[in-house]
DNA sequence: TGAAATAATGTAAACGGTTACAGTAAACGG
DNA sequence: CCGTTTACTGTAACCGTTTACATTATTTCA
């Protein structure tokens, strides 16, 4: 039943077509001349036996895969949509396909990388299941990778695109404290280790510091960027009995803040007259929460067009080691007292 | 630069391993009896020699990809992220990668399927780039498909993953009409052609005619399940001088309903105090827009789970051709009039 | 105990393309 | 007008695996 049904190969197509596998695979690629009679020849017969060529004998041949991988920690944020939607635009715009491939620091354990130099031409990494280690040796063998939100390990001029996010967040911090007054600042980190919730950290411990307030372990929690895990912690963290006051919540994503908002809501405590919340990236539905979301704009479908022009690039040997990175702003809305 | 590394092949292993390659394959493999002790040594120089088995020699000798496709209409919804979510989990788990590729209606002059027999040992269908005909010669030529929001054509039993739209659309309009007195319901429509808003459509319509409602042509909007096309349909309805009296907008999905949020906003009409608003999918934000979405809940992640669990069962030669249509069900908040 | 099954391995032919090399005919250039 | 390029085509090696077939050694079992 699913056996695979005999498909007509180039031979075939060759022989039909009175020329040799050659001259075919020559009309496919248009990499040496072929006379027009004989290419409309070709063709025709192409066409009438629905020639599609086999992709694994041509990468075989040609060593290479018209394939670039995407691997991510996980997909469980709508942050990946705007970040999918600018890659494969890119993608498909070269002809290329796409491998979309989850890998973290966890799986390292059971397997290695579902995706590589053995499946992909390149790679776009946003994830932190390839360690420092693993992207200096894949680097050292010349395989063509950009990081996504993620810094190149030392003397390793990976070329990167990210956002910016300490100053944005410092700001943003700051104005919670010099606007609305805030003192007890909870701050929800994503996955441990992630660059921008290390970043985004960064910035609220030294907004605090800046402005003389101390930094109360207590108020730093686990989110992982991701809305149930939020909402749970947050659950946790207010159902606890020796919990810690707090006046604002600033969470290190918008997915992550519909979580909180809920837990929050569940707990009666409204916002943001009793508690400010503020996100990050600014999704499209940040403006139509209740509250709209003070949050920060990232342009996350920028990023990934960028970063996979830039793959290009690499393929395309126009090689680059800038760090990129693009600017963030805040969006303040009601959520954090504004307006 | 990017030249490829000359990488380590089987045969190298082989010769450091003191065996033929064909014992290599097969421990690689585990499709034949290998002594512990060839195991061992075999296992050891492929550590040490970091031997990854070249993906396109596999595939061509081997006829197999070890990769499905997902196709899809486009990437610009929130909707996919937990279809995705279910689809990848179920990838991952079996080895397999994903390739996700975008082509629709209008691609299909240009180019062909980026993705298919050639490519993939097998396709996730959720897209009109691919008509009946395409579908149908690729189902006899025995490629396994699973279609998914999509209904296979007449006598070509290729199963299918979807969930109920007619019905509790009907119920969800027969609501606005019966329990809080709406007369005038606009439709946003979906891409045109695209089953679950024809679906809808129709439920839409039913509801009006079994209300003794009739249905005014100008109140069916097309707003292609996409947030801005939404936003431009309804400020293009609600800027126009003629513009018809109306007193409740059913958005075809979620994210649509966050660009009629947006519009109706702009144009100062209250929801639900003016218009009543409701969507389809209830997405992770719905229940904490301004005002709380009424919706439709649907089994997102789990049509990308089961859908991608019948594409394996057919790989694996367990055949199946039904239809499964998934339940959903209302979910009444604020959006509607309700609470 | 001898025939038959099984375990473990090797040899070499695919798989379906690409491309280096070679050759012929026509066009070009001085 | 002849040597040199250029346009076009074919032959066949090669890409790195899998696997059918063959072979030998070892078990199994009536």
């Amino acid at each position: 039943m699913t056996k695979r049904s005999s498909s007509v190969t180039i031979r075939d197509v060759a022989r039909e077509a009175g020329v040799s596998v050659a001259t075919v695979s020559r009309f496919i690629n248009k990499n040496a001349p072929v006379s027009t009679e004989v290419a409309e020849r070709v063709q025709d017969v192409m066409s009438k036996m629905r020639y599609v060529p086999h992709a694994a004998a041509r990468n075989l041949a040609s060593r290479k895969t018209r394939v670039i991988g995407l691997l991510l920690n996980n997909l469980h944020n709508d942050f990946f949509v705007p970040l999918l939607n600018g890659v494969e635009a890119v993608v498909r715009k070269k002809g290329y396909n796409l491998i979309v491939a989850t890998y973290h620091a966890s799986s390292r354990d059971h397997m290695h990388p579902p995706i590589g130099p053995h499946n992909t031409d390149g790679l776009l990494v946003f994830s932190d299941g390839l360690m420092d280690e693993d992207l200096k040796s894949l680097h050292a063998s010349g395989f063509p990778m950009v990081l996504v939100h993620r810094t190149p390990p030392p003397h390793t001029p990976i070329p990167s695109v990210t956002v910016e996010n300490i100053e944005v967040t410092q700001k943003l911090v700051e104005h919670l404290i010099q606007v609305h007054g805030k003192r007890h600042i909870l701050f929800l980190r994503g996955p441990v280790n992630q660059e921008d919730s290390l970043r985004r950290e960064a910035g609220y411990r030294s907004a605090l510091q800046a402005n003389g307030l101390s930094v109360d372990e207590n108020l730093i929690l686990n989110g992982d960027f991701e809305r149930d895990v939020a909402y749970e912690a947050m659950n946790e963290f207010l159902g606890n009995g020796k919990r810690v006051a707090f006046d604002a919540v600033f969470t290190g994503d918008d997915d992550a803040a519909i979580g909180v908002l809920k837990s929050l809501h569940e707990f009666g405590i409204r916002i943001p007259e009793d508690v400010s919340v503020t996100g990050f990236d600014d999704l499209g539905f940040a403006p139509f929460l209740n509250p709209p979301l003070t949050t920060v704009r990232a342009p996350t479908e920028k990023v990934g067009q960028i970063a996979t022009e830039r793959l290009f690039g690499l393929l395309e040997n126009n090689p680059s080691d800038e760090i990129i990175i693009l600017p963030t702003e805040i969006i303040f809305r009601r959520s954090c007292g504004c307006q």
